[in-house]
DNA sequence: TGTACATCAGTGAACGCGCGTTCACTGATGTAC
DNA sequence: TGTACATCAGTGAACGCGCGTTCACTGATGTAC
């Protein structure tokens, strides 16, 4: 057997990346071993010969659904930055697309998440914090040099903060909303090159 | 009896007291019908001729924590509008104050609950979105006059995601957070008087 | 003022269901010789 | 190359538990006369 990953190592794949979705659409506690195992074509029984318990997958998933965020971020903001604008601006323009309001599985897992990170048994919550963590240095290498790492901290929450507002007002008003934060953010930073 | 509230009113609102704590503290999910009742000194059999359903308890207690939220920021920020400043900056300490870290669930129901709005039925989605549009006219009405009510949604939604991420982060890095928060706040809007 | 009855608020057992977890087993894959 | 055996990944039934909801019943409160 000389494939780059065996058996196993692609079935535990596969249930990472369904839990992954699973945790952003739904919540953490929203769908259940069965599901998962179902949906990633396997029965529940199998389950613990790939995880000690069901939080064990749950910080893969965390982090599978960050390195998602982060790399689809970055890959983006890239494609955004060929049609002008600084780099601030192209990772703003992104993530605070109307299209982010939909498609919860795809998006962000901080703004899926965060209102129940506290909650969770210690190992999720330092996953969590890693997952903040990974997104505010995300946002700091965005912003000009020499920006302070606590100016990336605001602007994290303040994204974060408005997508999860415009999914609870849905409609125009959601989408107003982003918009307007958009405008904000961007309005604000472009002056700040001289920092 | 001519009481201001009858036995069964005194042991409604007591459930729903104890509820828009519950649902703070644990979220949507976080706590059992039969608990609830038992911290209303109550037995969960009686629970169905106060409420239609266990959403329907939501409901109520989304709209309880919303008020006493409104009404406590108020009366902080005329208390702390004694000492100098803006009406908008007054609010702003208040909300993004190091205390409302801990003790969630006498906090802000919108960062308690906020991730979990979109994934409830309808009814508790409505009410949510009730919640949101109260605190933005709470902001707005903070913001010096002829302020749009745009910029207010922004500010919400940059308070209640700063407030989410200093839970998550915790300690110093997340009295950090809202201490650069509540700067950026009310710097930015300082000069604002001449809108 | 007292008795008889109706209504009301709450009790506690029971229901069906879904969930995380365990475990004895099976069929497929890989290894020894 | 072929046979015998060991290991590995996954199966499916079962467990204990907690939850939302229902319901027959009880004791207290209020009303009629």
């Amino acid at each position: 057997m000389l494939k780059g990953q065996s058996r196993k190592e692609l079935s535990h794949a596969r249930i990472v990346d369904v839990a992954s979705k699973a945790i952003r659409r739904a919540g953490y506690r929203g769908i259940g071993v069965a599901d998962i195992m179902k949906e990633a074509g396997l029965t529940h029984g199998g389950f613990y010969a790939h995880f000690d318990s069901r939080d064990a997958l749950v910080v893969e998933a965390m982090a599978k659904a960050g390195q998602e965020n982060i790399a689809s971020l970055l890959q983006a903001t890239e494609r955004r930055l060929t049609q002008g604008g600084t780099r601030f601006q192209a990772l703003v323009e992104t993530y605070l697309n109307a299209a982010h309001i939909e498609r919860m599985e795809d998006g962000c897992v901080i703004a899926a998440l965060s209102s129940e990170m506290t909650r969770q048994e210690d190992v999720v919550r330092e996953e969590a914090r890693r997952r903040v963590d990974a997104m505010v240095a995300l946002v700091h290498s965005a912003l000009p040099d020499g920006s302070e790492e606590s100016e990336a901290a605001v602007v994290t929450a303040t994204m974060v903060g408005a997508l999860q507002l415009a999914r609870t007002l849905g409609g125009k008003a959601g989408i107003a909303l982003l918009a307007q934060t958009r405008r904000a953010l961007i309005g604000r930073h472009q002056h700040s090159t001289h920092h």
